[in-house]
DNA sequence: TTTTAGTCAATAAC
DNA sequence: GTTATTGACTAAAA
């Protein structure tokens, strides 16, 4: 019927994506487009609202099937021509857990992709997708831009015909690809079109100019073990700390600083997702399978995840680092305590983030303070008490290790308490 | 200027 | 073929 917002990312994904900033790489048939820039995009909506009323009534489906709705009434107005920033400004808390949760469910029981989601319906590619989808911010964690891909994936919740729709869409690129295929290949020659799996890096080049691609960097276990054990010292290195590191690990510095950075936000994330559950869940993230905690693979225990094997990343940077580095205990230590959970007060210093965390809970912590290091995972049945554990544990050490350090200082006043 | 947030895209893993 | 991971990059915030 009216617009929504399928039709509206519809309409403009196919629009010939000439202002298209990158070429999705595996840009199908279908001429995706960034469908990012919303306000182009929404004029080109033309009055209608680009989702209408109808299709926004409160989710009374609620599609999360449980406690809290991903479904809170998006605002808009029955305003023609609101812009989807619009829309997120005014949209009240979204459950971001509840409604990626319940995407993937109906992404899966039809068998539609993240790629063809993630292009069609949010102008995002299969990466950031995967990426959104197991790993979602709480709402108040997320700028305006970060709440776009949930207000889009609220819209398409529900739509009633979104499902319907992107099937057809699948189709549609289907069939256009066996075109294309079967005309290059009675071409003669493999044209492949340029447009899936382009092999252009950027965009903007010329097709002329086959495009030398940068070879991507792949860091080596060493490396990131190297990397790791860098970041628990020092979450934040200074510059020459970065040279040395790249030096000595034959990187060039700028792979040295991206690998903190994304470390860092990396685990931030994933710190969120922590911070959700053991809340009990705003979402509804919580049961089962959140997630976060995508026991997956990672196995071998890497990716910032190094979370999951041994004592966390996180907890362990909020371990001893920053005592030499004022501002990595500070801004380290900030950001664990809030990001755990906000739950040491305000302001509070490093000592107390670690005290407000483990005042967190009482179970079996105490038995853990005898040592310093901890093992960090046990048997982890539930990967989410197994978190909870390492949290706890983590914290332990981070108090026994600023006891220590304290004590081992002469001068009371150098204590840090 | 540095850090963060958000994303892309190559590629590894399934 | 699809999904997950992760190095790199851009824009905005601090």
């Amino acid at each position: 019927m009216s617009a929504n917002l399928y039709d509206f990312c519809h309409c403009v994904c196919s629009a010939p994506a000439e202002s298209t900033p990158k070429t999705s790489a595996s840009c199908s048939p279908a001429p995706e487009s960034p469908l990012s820039s919303a306000e182009e995009s929404v004029n080109g909506l033309t009055g209608d609202p680009l989702i209408s009323q109808s299709s926004l009534k409160p989710p009374s489906d609620d599609p999360s099937g449980g406690e809290s709705q991903p479904g809170t009434p998006l605002p808009v107005p029955g305003h023609s021509g609101l812009s989807i920033q619009e829309m997120v400004a005014m949209s009240p808390e979204l459950d971001t857990y509840a409604i990626t949760k319940k995407v993937k469910e109906v992404l899966t029981d039809n068998n539609l992709g993240q790629r063809l989601f993630g292009e069609t319906i949010l102008g995002l590619t299969q990466g950031s997708v995967s990426d959104l989808l197991a790993r979602p911010k709480p709402w108040h964690k997320l700028s305006l831009k970060g709440r776009e891909p949930f207000v889009r994936m609220q819209l398409w919740l529900q739509d009633p015909h979104s499902v319907e729709k992107l099937m057809d869409m699948k189709r549609l690129e289907k069939k256009a690809y066996m075109k294309r295929r079967l005309s290059s290949l009675s071409d003669g020659h493999l044209v492949d079109g340029g447009l899936p799996g382009s092999d252009y890096v950027q965009g903007s080049q010329s097709p002329g100019q086959q495009q030398l691609k940068k070879p991507r960097v792949v860091l080596g276990p060493e490396e990131k073990e190297a990397l790791k054990k860098a970041y628990q010292q020092k979450p934040y290195p200074s510059p020459k700390t970065i040279e040395e590191l790249a030096s000595q690990l034959n990187l060039k510095t700028s792979t040295v600083i991206n690998w903190f950075h994304n470390y860092r936000s990396r685990i931030r994330r994933e710190l969120f997702i922590e911070e959700i559950q053991a809340a009990g869940g705003v979402g509804t993230g919580s049961e089962g399978g959140s997630p976060s905690l995508r026991g997956s693979k990672s196995g071998e225990g890497d990716s910032c995840d190094g979370t999951e094997s041994e004592g966390t990343a996180e907890t362990r940077h909020g371990l001893g680092i920053g005592m030499e580095d004022p501002r990595g205990c500070k801004d380290h230590d900030m950001e664990a305590e809030s990001e755990a959970g906000g739950l040491a007060g305000p302001g509070s210093s490093c000592g107390q983030s670690g005290l407000g965390l483990f005042g967190l809970t009482d179970a079996s912590s105490g038995s853990s303070a005898s040592s310093t290091i901890l093992p960090a995972s046990g048997p982890a049945r539930n990967p989410r008490d197994n978190n909870l554990r390492k949290k706890k544990a983590a914290n332990l050490n981070n108090i026994i290790h600023r006891l220590e350090k304290a004590a081992s200082k002469e001068d009371p006043s150098e204590w840090e308490f």
